[in-house]
DNA sequence: CCGGATCCTTGCCGATACTG
DNA sequence: CAGTATCGGCAAGGATCCGG
């Protein structure tokens, strides 16, 4: 029933990375999980100092984007079995790898500040 | 009555800047943005083009996420009075800067696929 | 061909409460 | 301290119509 003419293997397998390509784009792109990479950076931080760290993020959006990252291969967990418990948090090197270039973004950010500030101005009137 | 002790003209200026600049970044940092000006690289689109060229996307969250880049002097929106009518978008220069730390996030995703590919399978389990 | 406006659905996100 | 579960409000986003 499903069965689609003029597909061949090759092809499927690209539609497969495309998708998934997509999905991890997605996953990345968004406020909350590249406030969190550029926050940890290269230290290691705790769930509560990351909290504080990214400004306004709630507890549940911190839990979320963390298990997504994770999953993602981008930072890992360690858990501390002491008591009260400690849960550390720390890029993996792909994580490193794109903290890079998020890095980049913000500098491009404070760059352009005036222009975009400028352009704002114009374009509300 | 809002006046607030223990504050200079200066820190009144951080807070401001900071503000704009979470701003600038909820703005630029979603997946439908960086996939249009992923899209408009180094070309000129018409609306309907770019409709296609970004697989999946609305024509309300294209209008939208266009009228944003163009707000912020990211992109730029021709108007050819024909009829029927002809509008054309294009990257600005601060628009092109941005697309290349896009291009490194596309490249990264491409570089890691695997690993996260994996990542997520072991995840799941 | 473009884009604004409207209605309606979906799912994001915050608040709260409860476990280990 | 860290994490999960649940509920509810509200904004994001899709479908459609109309007007330039």
């Amino acid at each position: 029933m499903t069965k689609q003419v003029n597909d061949s293997p090759e092809a499927a397998d690209l539609r497969r990375a495309d998708s998934l390509a997509r999905e991890i784009f997605s996953d990345v792109a968004n406020k909350w999980a590249l406030l969190i990479i550029e926050a940890l950076g290269e230290r290691t931080l705790r769930f509560s100092e990351l909290r504080e760290e990214v400004e306004g993020i709630s507890h549940k959006m911190l839990t979320q984007n963390l298990r997504m990252l994770e999953r993602n291969g981008l930072a890992e967990r360690t858990v501390h079995p002491t008591v009260p418990p400690r849960v550390e948090y720390t890029l993996t090197q792909p994580g490193r790898d794109l903290r890079e270039t998020v890095d980049r973004m913000c500098e491009w950010t404070h760059r352009h500040f005036s222009h975009i500030e400028d352009s704002r101005q114009r374009f509300d009137a």
